[in-house]
RNA sequence: GCGCCCGUAGCUCAGCUGGAUAGAGCAACGGACUUCUAAUCCGUAGGCCGGGGGUUCGAAUCCCUCCGGGCGCACCA
C-alpha cells in the first residue's frame, strides 16, 4: 500500500519536473502514517521537501502534486487533502485496501520475507560464553537476541551462520580445571583450599564425582598439571554440553561452534600459538606494534582508539585481545560480507579497540558491528533477585526456563531493546493471565484457530470472492496493520532490533482482538463469513510468521 | 577524569534516520460473558518527554551543557 502512494507521488513530481521544467527534482518518498485517524490514512510529506526547490510555498507544492497525480488515483483514493504545513492526506479506498489481502494469502509462510540482504553473508556470533558454568539470564538474553536477529535476517535474504565462540583455553579454564581437581581430591579426603578465585558453584562438586566414577582414584598419581588438564577437558565437555542442552530448550541451535584451542591457539599437533603469531606477524608488518616495558604493544592510539593495548605480555604469553585480533581478523578471510557480535554491555570498551585492530589491518571495520545487550535484572516479589556467581549462588537460564517455560523466556527478553536495562518480573512471566503480553498474542492465535474449527464444524470456508464486503473500520485497521508486517521485518533486521517486532506483534493481537469483540465471523451470511474467515486467516500467517521469527510457538488452542 | 547506555504516565517500557493534539501494557476506577475461547473488549483517570540553552517552518527525537542512574576504562578473560 505505502508502495503505492510513493509510487504514483514520484510519477506526480516527474511530472511537474518536466512541466516546470526543473531538473533535480529527485526525492525518497517518504509514506508515514498520520497518528489521527481524520489525517487519513497515509501522508506524505513531500512538498515541505522540495518547496524550496521549486520556489513556491509548501501549501502550493502540495497542490501541484495533487494536480499532477496519475489517473491510477481514481482506484485508489477516495480522498486526498493538503493539510497543516504541508502535508498531503491520502484515504484510501476500503476496497483498494482489502484487496491488498492477496498479498499475504499468496505468499503464506514467506509473507514478511524479503530479499534487503541479497545473499549476503553475515556471520553472527553470540552467547560465547566461557563453558566454565551454567548460563545466567544474561546468557540469555544474548542468546535470545542473537538467535532473533539471526532469524530476521535470514528471512530478510541474508545467508547467516550463527557461531557460538568457544572459549576454552587461557586462564579462567585452568582455573576450572584446578577447581575440579581439588573437589576431586576432596573425594578422596585429601583437603585443600580453592584458590581464592577458584569456581565455588555445586556444580563443580558433580563434576569431580563424575570423574572419580569413571576414573576411581587413578588421577591422584598422575603430576598434578596432568590431573588438572584433564579434569579442565573433562568439565569443559559436560559444561559444554549442558550450555547445549540449555540452548536447545530455548530453541536456539548454532550452526558453527568454533573452538578457540583448535582454530587460533593452534590445531590439535600444532605448534601451540600459531595462529597467534601468524597475527602477530601481520601487524608487525604493517608497523602499527611497538616493543615496551618488556611487553609488545598495539598502537590502537593511531587508529583512534584512547590507549594502546598489550598483545604479548611480558612474560611471553599473549592476551585475550590478541586472540580476539586473530578470532575477527579470521571471520573476514572466512568471506563474510557482514560480522555481528552479540555482547554483553560490560564488553563495549572493547569495541573501538577491535575495529582500530581491523583498520591497521587495513579492513572495512564498518562490515563489523556490535549489537550491546544491557543487564538484566531478575525481580520477584518487587526486589532484585540477588545473584553471586563468585559464589556459585546464582539463578541460572534452567532455573528461569523450568519456572516460566520458553516462550515467555524468550518473549520477555526479546520485548525490550537490547540497549535498555531489562527488569525480568518472574511474578508476572509466571502468571498464565492477561497481565502477561506473550499470552495475548497467543491467544489471539489460538483463537483464530478455534474459529476455524467452528467454521469447519458448520461447513462455511474461507473465500476471497466477495473481499469487498470487509468495510468495517476494524477490519480495515486490521488489514492495514498486516501489511505492515514485511516493513516492520525489514526495520528489525536492519536496526538489529527484534524488539520492534515483539511489539508490532503485540499491536496486530490487539488490533485482531478488537475486532473479534466486534465483528461476528461465522455466521448466517456464508459470503461475509467467507470473506472475514479469509481476513483472519491472513492475519494467523502474519502472528504465526512473526512468532517463528521471534522463535515463539504459535498454539492451536490455550 | 575519559568513554558508552539510560532518564517519557504511579510501575515497566515503546516512540529517537526531526513532522500534525506524545503512546502501550500493568496498576486504579466504572462497564460488557445464554454468543466463534472474558488469557478478551469498551470507557474514565493519569505527562513542564530529567533541567537549561541552541539549530529550524517544526524538537521527546539533532547539537551543547548541567543533574541523576547503570556499565566500562589491566601486562584478567
Amino acid at each position: 500500500m505505502k508502495e503505492d502512494i510513493q509510487r504514483v507521488v514520484s510519477q506526480s513530481i516527474e511530472n511537474i519536473s518536466k512541466t516546470l521544467d526543473i531538473a533535480d527534482l529527485a526525492v525518497v518518498v517518504e509514506v508515514g502514517i498520520p497518528k489521527r485517524k481524520d489525517f487519513g490514512d497515509f501522508s506524505v510529506n513531500t512538498a515541505m521537501v522540495i518547496a524550496n526547490k521549486i520556489g513556491k510555498k509548501p501549501r502550493e507544492v502540495a497542490e501541484l502534486i495533487i494536480e499532477n497525480l496519475p489517473v491510477e488515483k481514481e482506484q485508489l483514493f477516495k480522498k486526498v487533502e493538503i493539510a497543516g504545513a504541508g502535508f498531503i492526506n491520502f484515504h484510501v479506498k476500503e476496497e483498494a485496501i482489502v484487496n491488498k489481502l492477496r498479498e499475504i494469502e499468496e505468499n503464506g509462510e514467506r509473507f514478511g520475507t524479503s530479499d534487503l540482504g541479497k545473499g549476503e553473508r553475515v556471520l553472527v556470533e553470540f552467547v560465547s560464553a566461557n563453558p566454565t558454568g551454567f548460563l545466567h539470564i544474561g546468557h540469555a538474553r544474548n542468546a535470545v537476541v542473537g538467535d532473533a536477529v539471526s532469524r530476521i535476517l535470514d528471512a530478510s535474504g541474508y545467508d547467516v551462520v550463527k557461531e557460538f565462540y568457544i572459549n576454552d583455553s587461557g586462564r579462567q579454564m585452568n582455573l576450572l580445571g584446578e577447581s575440579v581437581l581439588i573437589r576431586y581430591k576432596e573425594l578422596f579426603e585429601q583437603n585443600q583450599d580453592l584458590p581464592e578465585d577458584g569456581y565455588k558453584g555445586e556444580y563443580v562438586k558433580d563434576i569431580a564425582s563424575q570423574i572419580k566414577a569413571e576414573k576411581g582414584d587413578s588421577l591422584l598419581e598422575d603430576s598434578s598439571e596432568q590431573a588438572s588438564e584433564y579434569c579442565k577437558e573433562f568439565a569443559e565437555a559436560v559444561l559444554l554440553d549442558e550450555i547445549k542442552k540449555d540452548l536447545a530448550d530455548i530453541n536456539i541451535f548454532f550452526d558453527e561452534w568454533y573452538s578457540e584451542k583448535e582454530n587460533i591457539r593452534g590445531a590439535v599437533g600444532e605448534s601451540d600459538g600459531s595462529k597467534l603469531d601468524q597475527i602477530k606477524d601481520l601487524l608487525n608488518s604493517k608497523g602499527v606494534l611497538e616493543q615496551r616495558e618488556g611487553a609488545l604493544w598495539f598502537k590502537a592510539t593511531e587508529f583512534g582508539d584512547a590507549q594502546d593495548w598489550v598483545l604479548i605480555k611480558s612474560d611471553g604469553s599473549p592476551t585475550y585481545f590478541l586472540a580476539d585480533i586473530a578470532y575477527h581478523y579470521d571471520k573476514f578471510k572466512r568471506g563474510f560480507k557482514s560480522i555481528i557480535n552479540v555482547w554483553g554491555a560490560d564488553h563495549h570498551g572493547h569495541v573501538s579497540r577491535l575495529k582500530a585492530a581491523l583498520r591497521s589491518l587495513g579492513l572495512d571495520d564498518s562490515r563489523f558491528s556490535v549489537v550491546l545487550i544491557q543487564f538484566v535484572r531478575l525481580m520477584r516479589q518487587g526486589k532484585e533477585v540477588a545473584m553471586s556467581k563468585r559464589a556459585g549462588t546464582y539463578v541460572t537460564m534452567r532455573d528461569v526456563v523450568d519456572e516460566v517455560g520458553s516462550d515467555v523466556t524468550r518473549f520477555f527478553l526479546l520485548m525490550r531493546s537490547s540497549e535498555s536495562h531489562l527488569d525480568f518480573d518472574l511474578d508476572l512471566a509466571k502468571k498464565e493471565s492477561s497481565e502477561n503480553p506473550v499470552y495475548y498474542i497467543q491467544y489471539a492465535h489460538a483463537r483464530i484457530r478455534s474459529i476455524f474449527r467452528k467454521a469447519g464444524e458448520t461447513g462455511i470456508v474461507e473465500s476471497k470472492e466477495h473481499l469487498e464486503l470487509l468495510k468495517a473500520p476494524e477490519e480495515i485497521e486490521l488489514v492495514k496493520k498486516l501489511l505492515l508486517f514485511p516493513e516492520v521485518v525489514e526495520d528489525s533486521a536492519q536496526a538489529r532490533a527484534p524488539h520492534k517486532l515483539a511489539y508490532y506483534l503485540q499491536e496486530v493481537a490487539s488490533e485482531f482482538h478488537v475486532y473479534y469483540n466486534k465483528c461476528r465471523v461465522v455466521d448466517d451470511d456464508r459470503q461475509m463469513s467467507g470473506a472475514r474467515l479469509y481476513l483472519i486467516s491472513c492475519v494467523q500467517t502474519v502472528l504465526s510468521n512473526g512468532l517463528k521469527l521471534l522463535g515463539i510457538s504459535a498454539p492451536e488452542r490455550m
